[in-house]
DNA sequence: TTTTTGATTGACGCGTCAGTCAATAAAAAA
DNA sequence: TTTTTTATTGACTGACGCGTCAATCAAAAA
């Protein structure tokens, strides 16, 4: 079976199996093995593309984060008005794709360990800026200076849903948590 | 130094220092004898009460828990109208003794473990179904029907604050986050 | 055909950690 | 005083996981 060009094949198989394999766990505590086998490789073979665990699991968060990112500029395209791109960045945030129990697993996880490894630290400050920052843009022309915080507020309220939903039993219903973070700024912007 | 009567005082250090231990790696990867030697006691003494690592956690977690369930009973308690303990509600959830970075480390941390320990995901299933309970009694008269929605956004919201805080350096703006939750409550009442 | 190169793994060393156990020491009870 | 009970720990073990390494295998290149 020994092909050539395999290297970014297993790449993409391990770290899709990282994520899945963190997901069912709910937990980073996952093995290199436990990651190879679901992804049909032994772990030596993890260790010769990754180098080290914390490398996988960095790869892993990596690509959570930039499917979220993607899915954020796609909403916003084609958007008009400032409050049509808001709603389309909490449709984006909630979407079927991100708004799963294994994504959602995983990026808790990763929140805990950006307690201690710098490298998740600064992925997730990134996507924290990146949304802070899409935010505020938005929200400026509508009500101005108030528009710093509560884009904080905004950004609150999307992770409260995500860790809430961690705790729940069926699958995730984005919809309720759209048309909660969605009312609130329409509310916001109807106040002016 | 052996003394008769030691049990509950061991049982209390260890605990303690079990939440600094894991508020102070923010992780759960603790292990039992950096916790015993943070309570000045050996690994094996701590298995003596505890029966097993497990028990520890747990014990952590359900003092934390419990803690925040006394403030928020304390702080509604001479309250005479329903927006007073609202925001006594809110105010107890970011007090100093609560919003601080070792226990919000560990509370982050055990979120986590929920997904997977059964102990540990029916103790937040409590503090959840408390905090709700409390919100929807309270909002209820001043807001009808919408008080069951709005509770989900409101504990979502505090939640999503907590997680926040656990990404930032500096110590805990608590008065941030009162502000921006009581704010919505402020608002929510308002408008009926 | 021979050589090189990339893919792949089984086996293993090294460290860590949860939990056990037998032994010690001192207080309390008999 | 002798016995029992409680507190306490050092030493140990069995399991497990990361990361390494030498060896194998097949495709590609020479």
């Amino acid at each position: 079976m020994p092909k050539v060009g395999m290297e970014p094949v297993r790449r993409l198989a391990l770290v899709d199996a990282a994520i899945t394999e963190i997901g069912s766990r709910g937990s980073l505590d996952v093995t290199v093995t436990q990651i190879a086998r679901r992804a049909g490789v032994s772990s030596a073979l993890a260790h010769h593309y990754f180098g080290s665990k914390e490398n996988i699991l960095t790869a892993a968060m990596r690509r959570i984060l930039s499917m979220l990112g993607d899915d954020l500029r796609a909403a916003q395209k084609g958007k008009e008005t400032a409050i049509e791109r808001l709603h389309a960045i909490v449709a984006a945030s909630f979407s079927e794709r991100n708004f799963r129990p294994d994504v959602i697993a995983a990026w808790l996880a990763f929140y805990v360990s950006a307690q201690t490894s710098g490298d998740a630290r600064r992925l997730l400050k990134v996507y924290h800026a990146r949304l802070r920052s899409n935010l505020i843009h938005e929200l400026r022309p509508l009500i101005g200076a108030r528009a710093v915080r509560e884009a904080e507020t905004i950004a609150a309220l999307i992770d409260g849903f995500y860790i809430r939903q961690a705790l729940r039993a069926g699958s995730p219903d984005g919809r309720a948590a759209i048309a909660a973070t969605s009312g609130y700024i329409d509310r916001l912007v109807a106040q002016g």
